[in-house]
This record gives C-alpha cells, structure tokens and sequence, in this order.
DNA sequence: ACGGTCTCCTGCTCGC
DNA sequence: TGCGAGCAGGAGACCG
C-alpha cells in the first residue's frame, strides 16, 4: 500500500507507541510471506530477546533497530507492500484477519503485521547485514535529501527510454516514491507520464525533482494518502487523499484549467493526467 | 543491460 | 440481492 509518507507516518506512530520493553516471543502465521523472495524469512527468531533502539526509515522500508542480549545491533525490516499495516495491540485484544508476523514484547503488548495481499514482507538480520543486502543496498536518495535533484534524476535516468512515471517507480533512481505521488509528482511538474526519459530537456529534470520533492513532502504533512487501507500503527487515516491534483480523479475537471482529467495505462499499472497541462510533446523535446 | 510482461494474493466496487 | 469483472498504493522473476 504505502508510500514514503505513508510509511514514515506509520514511523513517526511506531515512536509515539514508545516499544522499549524486550522481545518475548515471535509468532508467525503458516502463510509464507512473498515467498521465493529474499523476503522469505525464517530467521524471525533472532528477535527474542532483543531490545528495542529506534524506528528508523529508508525509502518504503521500515527499520527497527534493537540489541540483542549479547549486545550486537539487529534489524527488523518491514516492506507493507500494498496492504500491509502494523499495529500496536495489547493483551487479549484478538488478531486481524491476516495477521502473519506477532512479537510479544515485554509489557504485555504486541506488535503485529497484518497484510491482506501478502505483497509485504518482513526479515530479521544483524543490522550490518541488513543495510549491506538487498533490498536496501542499491536504494536511490530520499527525495527530501540534498542529494536528490534534477542532476541526479538526469545523471540516473537521463538516457533510459522508459517512460517517466516507470523512471520515477525505480527504487534505484529515487526512493520511496510509488504510483500515487510519481502520478502527483508528474501533474506539478505538467510532464506527460508517458514521455521517454531520454526526451527531456535538463531544465525539465530539475522541475522534475522539485515536483516530487513538493507533492511528498506535502503528503507527508498530510499524514499520508488514504485512498482504501492505509492507517498508521495508531489506526489513524491519512488527510492528503484531498489534496491529490489528478490521482484518482479520472473524469473530474483538472484543478489548474478545469479540463476532463483521462486515465492512463502503463505497464498493466493505471495513472491519470490532465491532457491539457500535460500535452504529450509530438517529435521534439521538451 | 534494458525494458516489457507476468505473477504473487485478497478484498472491494461497480455494472448488469 | 447475487455474481462476475476489473481494479488496487509493490516489486521480484522471467523473457526477448
């Protein structure tokens, strides 16, 4: 389901719940979570014992950081994939549907994860290890670093012939961002999603990069996108689902100039635009 | 190396 | 009201 700003939402609501008591135990549902992936994980039980240090984020990627007993720094990584959620549950209060992953910490209280589809998936390794394997090891920036620009979106994707919207999905090129906010980001900047990368003027690129940098930060003030599932670990809803210029707005007047917004299609994967303020450039660059 | 397509799952919404 | 079709915010595997 989520997002940067959905998933550093869920972040900044795993730290309110201030999980500092040590790993009881692990439970885990027969359902294999994305197996045949390196996401499949039988080393959960590395957890018991260990003692919570921080919550931490890396593009869509959860991070917790604990101690184990003999003092060495583990990870927990949790993706959400497209419906996962976690939630802080205490004694007695019964399982979701769904529910894959339960850690039973030391003040009665439970962490789980829940994830309908399954597309999510959680592991356990020593914290070096976790940051030097995938998936995180070849992540791209945060869009909200210095480091990510219109440079470095022209320097990584400048002469790929994919589609702008693909570029933007790439994990590698920039991290963190998904088809709500490449859609978002795509309408600020008036780029056609299906334009080639390779067809963009450098000044294109930095208006680019600013775009996606606005319409995440401005999802994160907004506490996320709820369109169908997304909470955070407190079960509350995001507010950006108003804010949205075009996504999921198909057929409504565009914001800007009040043309009929159309659908898309890429990749089996929809989007919407606005055939006005993002008029597909015919033979030249743009 | 690259880019397009398929696939993993369940649940909800829409149209008939 | 029931039922099938289509769609969903992700991303790894596979194929040409």
């Amino acid at each position: 389901m989520p997002e940067l700003p959905e998933v550093e939402s869920v972040r900044r609501s795993l730290v309110r719940a201030r999980l500092s008591a040590e790993i009881r135990s692990v439970w885990r549902s027969e359902h294999a979570l994305r197996t045949g992936t390196h996401w499949q994980d039988e080393r959960l039980g590395l957890l018991r014992g260990a003692t919570p240090l921080r919550w931490q984020r890396r593009g869509k990627h959860l991070l917790w950081r604990l101690r184990d007993r003999e003092g060495d720094e583990l990870g927990l990584l949790v993706h959400l994939g497209m419906t996962g959620r976690l939630e802080v549950a205490h004694r007695g209060e019964p399982r979701a549907t769904h529910t894959h992953v339960e850690l039973r910490l030391g003040d009665d209280r439970r962490l789980r994860f829940v994830d309908a589809r399954r597309f999510g998936g959680v592991r356990a390794r020593p914290w070096a290890t976790l940051l030097a394997e995938p998936p995180l090891h070849e992540l791209g920036p945060e869009p909200l670093d210095r480091s990510f620009d219109g440079a470095h979106l022209q320097a990584a994707a400048g002469a790929s012939q994919r589609a702008l919207r693909d570029v933007l999905l790439d994990q590698r090129v920039v991290a963190g961002v998904g088809n709500i906010y490449a859609v978002e980001a795509l309408f600020v900047a008036r780029l056609h999603p299906l334009l080639p990368a390779a067809r963009l003027r450098p000044e294109a690129w930095a208006r680019l990069a600013a775009a996606v940098r606005e319409v995440i930060a401005q999802g994160l003030a907004n506490g996320g996108t709820t369109l169908r599932d997304y909470v955070d670990a407190e079960g509350n809803a995001g507010r950006n689902q108003g804010a949205l210029w075009v996504y999921g707005r198909a057929g409504e007047p565009c914001r800007v100039c009040g043309t009929p917004l159309r659908r898309f299609e890429l990749g089996g994967r929809g989007g919407v635009l606005c055939p006005h303020d993002q008029a597909k450039p015919r033979g030249r660059a743009r």
